[in-house]
DNA sequence: TATAAATAGGATAATTTTATCCGAAATAAA
DNA sequence: TTTATTTCGGATAAAATTATCCTATTTATA
């Protein structure tokens, strides 16, 4: 469904979310160990995000990843899917085929299009300070 | 979503579908030019699909592969997805854990569900039968 | 039986995705 | 200003996926 970089991007998201929201920069290491993902690639990934404005970097020492404490209920799951792996799943053909639209659609275009819709649905009305908290909370886990 | 394997697969099996309601066995050189698919990679994929008893292949002269009339109607799309890409697309957690269930649930779960519960869905609800329908009526197309 | 036509399958190559390594640049604090 | 810490970015490597090529095997027909 995602790609493994879009994983770690979503699954560090929420991480630097959960620290951002206690005042607290992390560094690519800690984020690494905490949602088990390779580190050198997973900071790859974090220039990704740095760079469409998702979350913010500050370099030197003392430095880290962070989220601006007011934004993290307004970023949707969507824009770091986006981020990382573009619009093809949005926008996309099932089956691949270049064009593929109501005019011209593919066999599985119809049956295909309830599928995405409550994935987009879910991508847009997900963001991270929900689940942040369910983190939080014990309601849910970030590795194993 | 599905790998190109699979996509090809999937394309592969309505042809031959298509084909095999008019009596008439292909060859995965036709397949690849009617799908837009290479060939020997898409000749891999039909070996693949007949290893797991959804197409017959009939070899030597005047050879091909065909699907039992009776059959089609009974081939769903989850079959042919399964045989290719496995069952990860039902099974697979969406951030990638290796444990994610009810009691361990990565920060997805519950929302995922209902997009993975609606694509099963249609992959079990999808036939070959109608899809082949759909495209002999003119009403969807394999490539373009 | 010989031949031509077709799938089967192994080996290999190209491409994409995932992952690692290392030095440069930035920055806070001593 | 020096030092330690940290992100940035380029180069490279490893692994997985996609794709190609060539030969062996099978089989219907002449």
């Amino acid at each position: 469904m995602f790609s493994k970089a879009c994983e770690y991007g979503i699954k560090a998201s929420i991480f630097i979310a959960i620290n951002s929201r206690d005042g607290r920069r992390v560094s690519p290491k800690e984020i690494a160990k905490e949602i088990d993902s390779p580190q050198a690639f997973t900071a790859k990934i974090l220039q990704d995000l740095v760079r469409a404005n998702i979350i913010n970097s500050v370099k030197g020492a003392y430095g880290g990843f962070e989220i601006d404490k007011k934004d993290i209920s307004n970023i949707k799951l969507s824009q770091i899917v986006n981020a990382i792996d573009g619009d093809k799943i949005y926008n996309g053909c099932g089956l691949g085929l270049h064009t593929c639209d109501e005019e011209h659609p593919c066999p599985v275009h119809d049956k295909f299009k309830i599928v995405r819709s409550e994935l987009k649905n879910m991508l847009e009305n997900t963001n991270l300070e929900q689940l942040a908290l369910d983190i939080q909370s014990g309601a849910s886990f970030l590795k194993m």
